[in-house]
DNA sequence: CAATATTTTGACCGGCTGGTAAAGATTGCA
DNA sequence: TGCAATCTTTACCAGCCGGTCAAAATATTG
């Protein structure tokens, strides 16, 4: 034993490849079944080693939880950091809502993940909930607030509205058991997603009360 | 052993009390953990008696929550049923929208009871989802499609808007965790429910773009 | 190649969990 | 009141689950 006491030391080719199996392991594991409805032996066998081997890697259940969440938040939080005060309000709504679909169809598993833990009462993220999260959160709130101080968009609260663009994307990661049997067997296709996001569009940028134009 | 056989007798006052009081021990243990993360015991502690007698109730951990999941769908669903055809489409939305979000209020209970067990791939309430809950939306959206076609209300896809209506409204109970944080201490207030109520009000009637009439 | 550090494994454990058995207490009815 | 039916409790169990241990296998390094 030489190195990997204090944690910043540098990781064995085998050590990194096996962490990243594990994390890969439970995030398809946990996404599935939620924190406490999946076992340790599950996670192993899906990064296919035995579970000493991974408790060898991360002491317990918990510490696999906290590394995946770690490496999962940033990604997560991305789309919303790239909100640009510079930009058009329209058009930066736009593309938020638009990213956001993207990333329920492209990593669903990551929203169950979240959305499973803050069902939890977002017992182990609390922290990063009410630090980073928040933080950023506030930040985008002032960028909206001067859009709308500027005349740039419709007064309303910035919260609320972050609140149901979230909502909204993530509804078709997070519920996609239940769009799938809303829909049924022809509409759920792959196009979901682009009707989805035509559908936000509209319903964000126009609102649905009827206009001569249409 | 006289009655209780075949399912129809008649209930006892006892079994009557004791079922309602295990179910509404249920609802609130299932609905905070998880059906995975609940155990037998706390449902029996929260109700005040027993495991054993509990199970004298119901025999295994899966009926009580069919049992419950039975009793609450039909309340749960009740708000979209009363969506009027007749009506003036802007205010049956309306009227839709506030109905949720005061149930997100009053019965978060509920709304995370289902979102666990969808989350989970709703494996023990596929059959009502793709059964009652279709027929329902599929009728709901023929409703709306008429409003489109008489011009009363915009086009848009009756599926994904009756999906974001869910979204935006029961995002208040299920992710009250996440809601807690972000708006912190001072906004996190009963008021919240009124300001997501008229927010949810603008961005589906009337959309964000700014309007010279603001 | 030897010595040392790292990785993997099999065998095991204590506590919890869903569930059972059976006897005792209570209730309701003739 | 007496008796059957219903209800409750005590004691228990088998299997699972998170986690440990020590030894064996493999990699790394000088």
């Amino acid at each position: 034993m030489k190195a990997r006491a204090a944690g910043t030391q540098r990781r064995t080719r085998i050590q990194q490849e096996n962490e990243e199996r594990i994390l890969d392991a439970a995030l398809k594991v946990f996404s599935a079944r939620g924190f406490s409805g999946s076992t340790i032996d599950e996670v192993a066998e899906a990064a296919g080693m035995s579970k000493p081997n991974l408790l060898y890697y991360f002491r317990t259940k918990e510490a696999i939880h906290r590394a995946l969440i770690e490496r999962v938040l940033d990604t997560w939080l991305d789309p919303l950091r790239s909100f640009d005060a510079e930009g058009d309000p329209v058009s930066e709504i736009r593309s938020y809502i638009r990213r956001k679909i993207e990333m329920a169809r492209d990593y669903p598993r990551e929203s169950r993940l979240f959305a499973n833990e803050i069902l939890e009462g977002a017992p182990r993220i609390e922290d990063a909930l009410k630090g980073p999260l928040k933080e950023l959160v506030d930040a985008k709130a002032q960028v909206i607030r001067q859009w709308q101080r500027d005349g740039k968009l419709a007064r309303c609260d910035p919260y609320h509205l972050i609140f149901s663009i979230w909502a909204t994307t993530q509804h078709y990661a997070d519920f996609d058991a239940q769009v799938r049997a809303v829909l049924g067997p022809d509409r759920y296709n792959d196009g979901r997603f682009e009707d989805a996001a035509r559908f936000l569009d509209l319903l964000f940028i126009e609102g649905l009360r009827p206009r001569p134009a249409q």
